[in-house]
RNA sequence: UGGGCUAUCGCCAAGCGGUAAGGCACAGCACUUUGACUGCUGCAUUCGCUGGUUCGAAUCCAGCUAGCCCAGCCA
């Protein structure tokens, strides 16, 4: 049966302009301000743009919308382009800068002056905003509207030159002031101000705004669909405006998709601000949030967020995606590439007393059962283990196939054992499980054809190795929502990050690196903490927890 | 009478006048040396509402309702 994928609404666009034969070849962009660290939404424009390059043989270009100095740090534009090569969106080359348009936009500037499309105004921002009228009521023209080419030409050039202070003057496109569209009420192109620039330095005292820089861009690179979100949508005549306006062959069109939401999850830059200020996280790259840094910290690969993003699809509608399904897309895509071991978090000891006291043997375990070509390893048994609390009952659950007195299960991939008794503390405790093994079931199964039906895993006491644990929990409080509607505060959920000091995992992880990542049976997906790991000190992060189908009762 | 956009299962999302794809989630069964994985089964007589056109409408038309965006010399 062949699967047919269904075709997104900006495909269906593009195929249509390449029927036509509008364009020769497609030419898509990811335009960030280097002014913070990309998150999870990033990644879907990211990928969308650079998903549709691949699908149509065309060109993806990685810009820089740099166009405003007061907001923008050179840190950023690293961190940036770290996070867009670790999501595999090759750009082959074509990286950019829109401040190394500046003096092409500054003929484009003169070229509508000369035009008597654009004139420059003495409004102070008050005034501006008085003319531009509301929402609901048109704005009047500025007096200074009607200048002459001649006088506009010598006025922005003496802008340009440092004559004026910042802030006095300003550069406006000559539109139409009782447009029902704000954007079109003479909007501004160019600002004077007197800002260090990380690329240009000081050359310029006046920047262009993003409606007259973004359009110009994109047609300066040949981009032929200039995809964004849906708030800029009212923008969209402006970009019409300026491209055919600045008179560009075959301009560029502008395309918006739905935001990508996640439920019960932080993406506003200034609340995260407040998470790291107040100490409630551990920084951007905390692996509660949605970052790209912190994602792949916390353990999650670019193919899972590529296949969450095919799974999530492109639409115009207002969406929230239930993380439920991103954590199927990390499950998805670890199950059968990264080894499975045993690591216990909640331990206690099971001694198995008909075993020899000091033996140590080893047994041959499949680094992966789904996956043969992934080979075995040898692991540690003796008579002291450790396994979870979880799997022995001094009661028996209904359905519970673990341990508890009388039962016998299997010690996966070693031996069939069978529970005698337990010691508890005063408070009821389980402190100890004893149990005897069948000699016969060396490697899980009885020569005698008897089966079991529990299986658990465990490590050998003296060769355990102590690790910390992270385990996280969604850092909204769930039943509240994102923010308390009373004051704008964040409900945070308190359990968003629990701590194991004293988790054991088998010696073999101690070969594996920061940034490794394993299934724990039974429990989840870890990564070992590129952070805060040290020669003696493993910290893993829990990725995703595994789904279970046992509900007691 | 400001302008623009959106509305299909709990969550995404196909559908483009011919009688509701798929995924996630959920439930049940089977299998199992991870109660995982896998496999199978179930899950919208109905597409925000109301009318209209049509042999036939989620798809076309009209009117309503709800939600989102826009009044930065931010992007």
């Amino acid at each position: 049966m062949e699967e047919t994928i269904s075709k997104n609404f900006i495909e269906q666009i593009i195929e249509k302009d390449i029927e036509e034969g509008r364009y020769q070849k497609i030419v898509t962009r990811f335009p960030p301000e280097p002014n913070g660290y990309l998150h999870i939404g990033h990644a879907k424009s990211i990928l969308l743009n650079y998903g549709l390059a691949e699908e149509y043989g065309g060109e993806f270009h990685f810009r820089f919308d740099d166009t405003n100095p007061a907001k923008e740090e050179k840190e950023y534009v690293q961190s940036i382009k770290a996070d867009v090569e670790w999501l595999g969106a090759d750009y082959k080359g074509h990286i950019y800068f829109a401040s190394n348009y500046f003096d092409k936009m500054y003929e484009c500037a003169e070229f509508l002056i000369k035009k008597g499309k654009a004139y420059v105004c003495d409004l102070t921002p008050d005034e501006i905003r008085e003319y531009r009228g509301t929402l609901t009521e048109p704005g009047k023209n500025s007096p200074y509207r009607d200048r002459t080419p001649e006088e506009n030409l010598q006025l922005f050039r003496d802008m340009r030159d440092g004559k004026f202070p910042d802030g006095s003057k300003v550069l406006r496109a000559k539109i139409d002031m009782t447009s029902g569209n704000m954007n079109m009420r003479d909007p501004i192109l160019y600002r004077i101000a007197r800002m260090e620039h990380h690329n240009t330095g000081n050359k310029w005292c006046i920047y262009p705004m993003y409606d007259f820089a973004h359009p110009l861009e994109d047609a300066f690179e040949g981009i032929t669909h200039s995809i964004c979100t849906l708030e800029f949508e009212d923008h969209r005549p402006l970009y019409e405006w300026v491209v055919n306006e600045c008179e560009f062959e075959n301009p560029p069109k502008q395309i918006e998709f739905a935001k990508l939401y996640l439920t019960n999850v932080v993406t506003g830059k200034r609340y995260i601000k407040k998470l790291v200020e107040d100490g409630i996280v551990d920084g951007w790259d905390d692996p509660r949030l949605v970052s790209l840094s912190a994602l792949r910290r916390r353990g999650y690969t670019p193919e899972a967020i590529r296949k969450f993003m095919e799974l999530v699809g492109v639409a115009k509608s207002h969406s929230s995606v239930d993380n439920a399904m991103l954590e199927y897309c990390i499950r998805d895509d670890l199950k059968l590439k990264r080894p499975r071991m045993a690591a216990i978090l909640d331990p206690v000891k099971l001694v198995i007393t008909n075993y020899p006291d000091e033996q140590i043997e080893y047994v041959d375990v499949p680094n992966n059962q789904e996956n043969e070509e992934m080979g075995t390893r040898q692991v540690p048994f003796c008579k002291e283990l450790y396994i979870e609390r979880e799997d022995f009952k001094i009661e028996r659950p209904k359905k519970y196939r673990r341990l508890y007195v009388g039962n016998e299960v299997r010690l996966m991939n070693a031996y069939f054992v069978t529970c005698t008794g337990y010691d508890a503390d005063e408070d009821g405790n389980v402190t100890t499980v004893y149990c005897t093994y069948d000699p016969a079931s060396r490697g899980g199964n009885s020569p005698d054809g008897r089966k079991v039906r529990g299986t658990i895993h465990w490590v050998a006491v003296p060769t355990a190795k102590q690790v910390e644990v992270r385990l996280y929990e969604n850092i909204v409080d769930e039943e509240k929502g994102v923010y308390n509607e009373e004051d704008g505060s964040m409900n945070i959920n308190p359990n968003s990050l629990t701590v194991i000091e004293n988790a054991y995992v088998e010696p073999a992880l101690s070969d594996f690196k920061p940034g490794d990542s394993f299934q724990f049976m039974r429990t989840g997906y870890f990564c070992i903490d590129t952070k805060d790991t040290t020669e003696d000190h493993m910290v893993f992060n829990r990725i995703v927890s595994l789904k279970s189908s046992y509900k007691p009762n």
